[in-house]
DNA sequence: TTAGTTTAGTTAAACGTTTAACTTAGGTTG
DNA sequence: CAACCTAAGTTAAACGTTTAACTAAACTAA
């Protein structure tokens, strides 16, 4: 059977108090107690009940994850990972992660998750865009929720963000750098905060550097960013720009993508079209050749999204932080410099 | 502030104690009653605490699912989708599961996952290869387990099982009925069961026709399945075998591999080569041609795993069964007749 | 010496359920 | 009509913690 606070008690030859103090480490206890106590834990392999914890302490313990299946099964493991970095931070703490997915055109008839319903959470995490009346609704429970890589209106909440503007800047200056000058840009979903910021730091990057923008260089109208998207943006792009010389693709997926159609019409890359892409997902290696990215660094979004929630649980501070996490360009082999040619 | 059992005892004018047996659905309740205290649960927006409830019942309510890491991350969602599969089951239910990762050379000083630690579970699901040591330090813990997609030679606990030989089978025939009879089989670590059995559905189906097993048709040198051993076996076997006309990938990613290496070369898929898979992950439907492939139900096995696991807890039986997941056939274009050329 | 302070604990109530044991009012039997 | 049964509840203990309030001993200061 397992052991509770009072087999411990006994055993140590105290009162069930004090093994409570020596638990939370409190000063009142005497070295030598706690050295007997934490021996009687030790020998009973006691571990306090939670129930009984929270009980008294009207906490549950859990954090609540909340993203979209299709976010969740994303081919290239995006969100997963962002969710296991979350795990990851939370392994040697005290809280248990419950993932719950909502479906991305969840209504208002769509229940909540359930730990949400039952009050069985004491923070959430939303993770990515997910329905604008799902928010809305879970706004309205004062729970504490931070939101990572998605930038909503309500301003209620810490925000981990990716440095999209940023992102979007350095991919264009290495392109810039290498002295491409038709630098076409293809995405998907627009309308979304992340890549409407990636299109902005291209288009910053292009003015800086005195280059007009093309609206024939930017490639938009896609629903989602995916590899089949990536693929026919791409085909579109070559159709209509005939000197286009490197592409930058507002994620991977569509990297991919564009790579594919490149390499079904026969060009080489990057000898006749360099290409960069935004995400830094696994498989970028193992493509031929490996794909040129701004990495973007998931597991640590993860990480840091738990720790902000828990500090904003804790001392309710950091309502209205928005985190940036940087960036980095990873530079492979998909992009080629047209100076020394 | 959230209601309890008493408000809602006062609310309806009974004792806290006929609350409870309405929640439990107790027959000693008259339908007026219980219409009343419903009426208040509604009106109160009650939900009864879990740490209040476990902490007399002696459960958690929590149900741990365990893999590794790298199979949690897999580029193609596999396990992810069982996981999901187990946690749109869990949904409707009663319990919250609770998901952690261990390192694939996880080893005997490694920790436990805290939640087994902790004992804040009262079942547990493996899925997928894990290190035997987490095995056998698990299984003495005389928690309920079931295995999801991989058998172990404790010999303790309910399994999930892909039928795998038969998967092999279909995958063999469906060649063989198409006219090939040079048979390539790539996979990457042999030891692992699963593989192992798609290997013997293969060789039973070629000697059920009657054909000679060639060794050399034969490629599972890899150490893991994925892609780029994908693209290295089939290099091995198209030099060591001039005349094959098929291949049969132990699951898709190698498949996938396969396909490149063939395309590199300037092979016609399914023209000059026919390729099969195994899984049916979501990216088959994107490759040119699409991949033919045997589908495995992993969101339902999820799911059964989940159900089986509560059915183990609460009936204890169950404990020896083994419950064979059947696939099917997906035919798409990879794959081609012989006959009629 | 006395009153006050500090240290290192202990006591007991409280958290919100479940459930075994009890109660009470009406039947039903023989 | 006594004895028993049944239906529909109620009472109160128990689950394993935490923590505010208390205590006792040892020390300190005047």
């Amino acid at each position: 059977m397992k052991a509770t606070i009072k087999d411990v008690a006994k055993h140590a030859g105290v009162s069930t108090a004090t093994v409570s103090l020596v638990l939370s480490n409190n000063s009142r206890i005497s070295q030598s107690t706690k050295k007997k106590v934490q021996k009687s834990i030790k020998a009973l392999n006691y571990y306090p009940s939670k129930s009984a914890r929270y009980l008294v302490s009207k906490k549950s313990g859990n954090i609540g994850f909340i993203l979209t299946d299709d976010h969740f099964l994303r081919t290239e493991p995006f969100y997963t990972r962002i969710f296991l970095g979350a795990e990851f931070e939370a392994r040697e703490g005290e809280y248990y992660i419950l993932l719950a997915t909502v479906n991305s055109d969840f209504d208002h008839n769509d229940p909540l998750p359930r730990f949400v319903l039952e009050k069985s959470v004491d923070g959430i995490i939303i993770a990515g865009k997910v329905p604008q009346n799902l928010i809305d609704r879970i706004i309205t429970l004062d729970l504490p929720i931070v939101f990572v890589d998605y930038q909503t209106n309500t301003n209620c909440c810490p925000l981990i963000l990716i440095d999209n503007v940023q992102g979007g800047v350095i991919a264009t200056n290495h392109l810039l750098n290498l002295g491409h000058t038709e630098i076409g840009f293809i995405a998907g979903d627009i309308k979304h905060p992340s890549i409407y910021d990636r299109l902005s730091g291209y288009k910053q990057a292009l003015e800086k550097k005195g280059i007009p923008i093309k609206n024939s260089l930017i490639e938009v109208d896609a629903k989602y960013p995916d590899r089949q998207n990536g693929y026919e943006a791409t085909e579109k792009l070559i159709s209509n720009n005939k000197n286009l010389t490197s592409i930058f693709a507002c994620n991977d997926a569509m990297a991919i993508g564009a790579m594919h159609y490149l390499k079904d019409k026969g060009y080489k890359i990057p000898n006749d079209i360099s290409i960069i892409g935004f995400d830094d997902v696994e498989v970028d290696l193992l493509l031929d050749p490996p794909l040129t990215t701004i990495r973007v660094p998931k597991i640590e979004m993860g990480a840091e999204a738990l720790r902000v929630l828990i500090n904003y649980m804790k001392n309710g501070n950091g309502a209205h932080n928005k985190i940036l996490v940087p960036v980095e360009l990873i530079e492979r082999s998909s992009t080629k410099s047209m100076l020394n040619q």
